[in-house]
DNA sequence: GCGACAG
DNA sequence: ATCTTGTCGC
């Protein structure tokens, strides 16, 4: 068996549309989003990251499973997708997830968390591409982005684990978190299912020595080469 | 109009 | 994201 034509989620909606329907989506999709913590025990942890191929047409989406909490890789899938969505700033999940669906379709032993390369609910409409991620999987996701989309943010410490809450609008929408001493921060905030304390928990027992969580890091290269 | 702007 | 070697600093 192992129907490899058959999705394992839901098409929610298509992904050749225009950024005035996909902020349409984002508005309803976000009514969908969990914030508390619906996470069983942890055993299995993902990263996801996408690469891109000829010239930016085609995205190459990988997803790395990694055991908890040693954090030892147990299986990867890496798919190519061709790109049907410009990069956007606030709309990257348009442009990302379609290879990161089929990628995630491939993997045997679904995780329990996903770590995402990007925002969560730290988004203009409070709906990232680990909240996107998460509502079309229903599985508990955690947005840790490199860099700043919106928000501010009182200074860090320089030590691993100080942090500082990233606000917009009057709101707490994450955390900007150091996960190694004398290192940027990295911007933590909740995809689905999860807190933002428990996500800040997670993305740090998954940082043990780098910058970036070891799933990102690993998804990262085989997105790449 | 100007600057900002996940990957 | 991507084009790309060496180099400075912990």
């Amino acid at each position: 068996m192992n129907p490899r034509q058959r999705h394992p989620f839901p098409n929610l909606h298509p992904w050749r549309i225009s950024s005035r329907r996909a902020g349409n989506i984002q508005d309803e999709l976000r009514k969908r989003i969990v914030l508390e913590d619906e996470i069983g025990r942890v055993v299995q942890v993902a990263g996801v990251d996408v690469g891109f191929e000829n010239d930016g047409a085609t995205a190459r989406a990988a997803v790395v499973v990694l055991s908890y909490p040693d954090l030892t890789v147990v299986e990867s899938a890496v798919a190519r997708r061709r790109v049907l969505f410009p990069y956007i700033p606030g709309y990257l999940s348009f442009r990302e997830l379609p290879s990161i669906l089929s990628a995630l379709a491939k993997v045997r032993t679904m995780p329990d968390i996903i770590l995402c390369d990007g925002q969560g609910y730290a988004h203009p409409r409070r709906f990232g591409l680990a909240c996107h991620l998460g509502v079309i999987t229903d599985i508990a996701t955690i947005g840790v982005a490199k860099s700043r989309l919106i928000g501010s943010h009182r200074d860090v410490g320089i030590e691993k684990g100080s942090w500082a809450h990233l606000v917009h609008d009057g709101e707490k929408i994450g955390a900007v978190l150091r996960t190694r001493r004398n290192t940027n921060p990295v911007y933590v905030s909740v995809g689905h299912k999860i807190t933002l304390r428990t996500a800040m928990r997670y993305t740090l027992a998954c940082c043990p020595q780098y910058r970036l969580p070891e799933t990102t890091r690993a998804a990262h290269k085989l997105a790449s080469g």
